[in-house]
DNA sequence: ATGAAACGGTACTGTTTAGTTTACTTAGAA
DNA sequence: TTCTAAGTAAACTAAACAGTACCGTTTCAT
C-alpha cells in the first residue's frame, strides 16, 4: 500500500486539538517567553514525546495557536452581523446600533478575548507573521464592514453627507475600545469591570447625533 | 562616624540612572520574561554586581523602570493642559479640542509610548501593584480631567444639558485610541502608520456636533 | 599620597528550559 | 490473538538564566 499524502486520521485530528487547547489556555495565561513546554504537555494531559511530534517547537506551536483563535474570532462576526441590517428609520437605526454596541462590548470584555488581545500585543513583534493575519482579520475586517454599512446608510439618506465611512467606523467603535483596554487590558486580576449601564446608550445617542 | 538615614549621593543617584536608563531599553523592547539581566546589565554599560547592588531582583528593577515610566508620563500632560482652557464660542472649542487631538496622537503613536503601553498590558497580571498604578495616573486622571474640562464647558452653556461628562471623555478619546491600537500596537515592526491628514479634524467635526 | 569604598570583569552555582532519548504500555486492525 | 503504530513516563542533554563570589582596578575624600 502506497500513502500518497498523509491523511490525518481522526486520531491524529483529536490529539492534535487536544494539544491545541491546552497550549491555548498556557499561552494565554503566560505569553510566549513564559509558557513552559512542560506547563503545556501537563494541561494537555499529553507526553511531551507527543507534542514533539505534532509540532517541531513552541514557535511553531504558539503560531498555530494564535493562528487558529484569530480566524476564528467571534469579534469579527458581531460586526460582520451589520450586513444583512437596513434601518428604516431614525430610531431603527439608533436601536440597531445599539445592539451591535452591546453585542461589541459583551464580546471583547470576554476573559478569553482579552487575553487574546493581550497576547497578541505582548509578542506580536516577535512573530511578525501574526501582524498581518490579525489585522488583515479583526480590525480592519470589522472596520471595513461597518464602514460599508454606514455608506449604505448614508446612500438611502439617513446619515449626513459628510461623514465618511472609515472616520465613522473609529468614531463608533472607539468608545467601545475604552472599555476593553482602560477597563479590561489595564486590570490585573479577576473579571474586568463592566461599563455602568446606561453608558452605552448615551454613547450610542450621540453618536447619532453625530452622523445625522 | 554615624550615618543615620544612608543619603544617596549624587554618584549613586547617577548609577541608579544609568542602570534605569539600559533597563528601560532592555525591557521595553524585550518585556519582562524574554528581558535577561545580562543583557540590562550590558546595555547599561555596568557590571552585573553593581546592578544587584542597586536592586535586589528582576522584579524590583522592572517595577521601578515601568513606575518611573507611569509618573512622568506625558500622555497624562497632554489631556491635563486643557485645564486653563475656556473656549469663548463654538469655533474656539472646536479650535482647541483639535489640537488637544493631535496632541493626544502624536504622543500615543511615538513608539518609546507604544513600548510601554505593550509592556504594562503584556506583564500587568504578573505585577497587580502596577495595575492599581497606573490606571489612578493614566487613564483616570486623563479621563477626568478631560470630563472636568467637559463639564465646566457645559456650564458655560456651549455643551448640550445632556451630556455626560464620562461618556463625552469616552467619546473623545476612544477614536483617537484606535490609532494607538490598531495601528500602533498590532502592528509589528517599524513605526507605526500615522492617521490619513485630515482624518482628524473629521473626527473633532463629528465630536463637536455630538456634544454641542 | 593613601586608604576605603565602589566598580568592572569574569567565572561560578543552582535552577529552569527546549528539545531528545529510552524503555515501557496501550489501542486497534487483521 | 498478535502485530504495529502511537502514546506515556521519566530521565537526560545542552544551553540560558538569575543571582553570587572573587579579584583586580578605579575613584575620591582626607
Amino acid at each position: 500500500m502506497v500513502t500518497v499524502s498523509e491523511e490525518p486520521g481522526p486520531r491524529a485530528r483529536a490529539k492534535r486539538d487536544q494539544i491545541l487547547a491546552g497550549a491555548r489556555r498556557v499561552f494565554l495565561r503566560d505569553g510566549f517567553a513564559a509558557a513552559s513546554t512542560d506547563a503545556i504537555a501537563a494541561e494537555a494531559k499529553v507526553s511531551k514525546r507527543t507534542l514533539y511530534v505534532y509540532y517541531p517547537s513552541k514557535e511553531d506551536l504558539f503560531v498555530d495557536v494564535l493562528r487558529k483563535l484569530t480566524i476564528e474570532n467571534p469579534q469579527t462576526r458581531a460586526l460582520e452581523s451589520m450586513e444583512g441590517i437596513s434601518p428604516e428609520n431614525r430610531e431603527e437605526l439608533r436601536r440597531d446600533l445599539f445592539e451591535l454596541a452591546q453585542k461589541i462590548v459583551t464580546t471583547m470584555m470576554q476573559p478569553d478575548y482579552l487575553a487574546l488581545l493581550r497576547t497578541t500585543i505582548a509578542d506580536i513583534h516577535r512573530f511578525p507573521q501574526l501582524s498581518g493575519l490579525f489585522r488583515a482579520t479583526v480590525p480592519e475586517r470589522a472596520m471595513s464592514s461597518f464602514a460599508l454599512f454606514i455608506e449604505r446608510t448614508r446612500e438611502r439618506g439617513m446619515i449626513r453627507e459628510d461623514v465618511d465611512g472609515e472616520a465613522a467606523a473609529r468614531m463608533f467603535v472607539g468608545p467601545l475600545l475604552t472599555y476593553a483596554v482602560l477597563d479590561g487590558l489595564f486590570v490585573a486580576g479577576g473579571p474586568p469591570r463592566k461599563p455602568a449601564p446606561g453608558r452605552i446608550e448615551e454613547i450610542v445617542d450621540m453618536y447619532v447625533k453625530a452622523i445625522t
